[in-house]
DNA sequence: GAGCTATGTAGAC
DNA sequence: TCTACCTAGCTCT
């Protein structure tokens, strides 16, 4: 479940797994076989995140690993057994192994390639040493969609289509206002909350971004009402009907779509926005009257 | 078990 | 703008 946060929290466990140690790589699927022989062997000396990319420092190399939407890289303890399904690059020490799958990057780009990536990449919540205010900066200077560019990894790293949903949800904001009316004050509030919601993230390893307050009223919402002639009332615990009606998305907005808003009780919209779905709620999330 | 969808990006066209 | 990546959870049969 990749966004930043993702990323970030496996960086640790890597860097708990296997730093210090020399690391036997294999790419079972073949696909990173010559990236593969060359770290095999080499010691892993730091695991770092920023925003959704990984690097890995193996002796003199950088391995770079996104996971893109549905790349996977659980670490687990030795011994490894033999690869299921298509393993990009193994990483295996006498204490745990690590099987790669799906990633839409896995490259050794060595210093030069890393310092391009980070050069695209915009300021990072998670990171102690990001600048809020370039991203303040970047979304006032612009036009484009607030929505937009919040899953611009330029403007603002490692936020992904939850967080975006999630975080302007609760500071009120439409996807569909234009960066430049939005004032700084909500920006840099946006940006205060994000550092606290993707911390969290890191910590418990899931996203969650509804306060204690509201997580009861908000599951109550979810629980489907129907009424007492609905055939899906019909059936034991297990059914259908009572699964449906217990299920909870644990967002405000994302996923939630006809769903009523918890602050207003008006449905949540759902649209698609630059090739991914949005969620908002049309009545609290407001675009503002542009003066001309 | 089949089918669908997804927290994303890079590269081809 | 479209497609590849080819996982994993959920829904439906």
């Amino acid at each position: 479940m990749p966004e930043g946060h993702t990323l970030h929290r496996l960086a640790g466990t890597l860097q708990r797994a296997f730093g210090g140690d020399a690391v036997a790589a294999s790419s079972p699927q073949g696909r990173f076989a010559s990236g593969a022989a060359l770290l095999d062997g080499a010691t892993l000396e730091r695991a770092e995140a920023w925003g959704k990319h990984l690097f890995l420092d193996l002796d003199d190399h950088v391995l770079h690993v996104h996971l893109g939407l549905y790349g996977t890289w659980p670490v687990e303890k030795a011994p490894a057994p033999a690869p299921v399904g298509a393993v990009r690059l193994r990483l295996e020490s006498p204490r745990s192994f690590a099987d790669l799958r799906g990633p839409t990057a896995c490259d050794l780009v060595g210093e030069s390639g890393r310092e391009q990536i980070l050069a695209r990449l915009g300021p990072d919540p998670i990171r102690p040493d990001s600048d809020p205010e370039r991203f303040v900066a970047r979304v006032r200077s612009s036009r484009a969609l607030v929505g937009g560019m919040l899953m611009d990894q330029s403007v603002i790293a490692g936020v992904g289509n939850i967080y975006r949903a999630e975080v302007l949800f609760r500071h009120r904001i439409s996807p569909y206002a234009e960066g430049r009316q939005v004032s700084v004050a909500k920006l840099r509030a946006v940006w205060d909350d994000l550092v606290v919601l993707m911390h969290d993230g890191v910590r418990r390893g899931r996203i969650v971004t509804v306060d204690p307050a509201d997580v009861e009223a908000l599951a109550a919402l979810d629980v489907d009402r129907p009424s007492s002639d609905d055939p899906e009332l019909d059936g034991d615990d297990d059914s259908l009907a009572m699964r449906r009606r217990r299920r909870s998305t644990g967002a405000y907005v994302y996923g939630r779509t006809g769903r009523p808003c918890l602050r207003c009780g008006t449905k949540v919209r759902m649209a698609e926005l630059q090739g991914r779905r949005v969620y908002w709620c049309g009545t609290c999330q407001r675009v503002p009257r542009t003066r001309t």
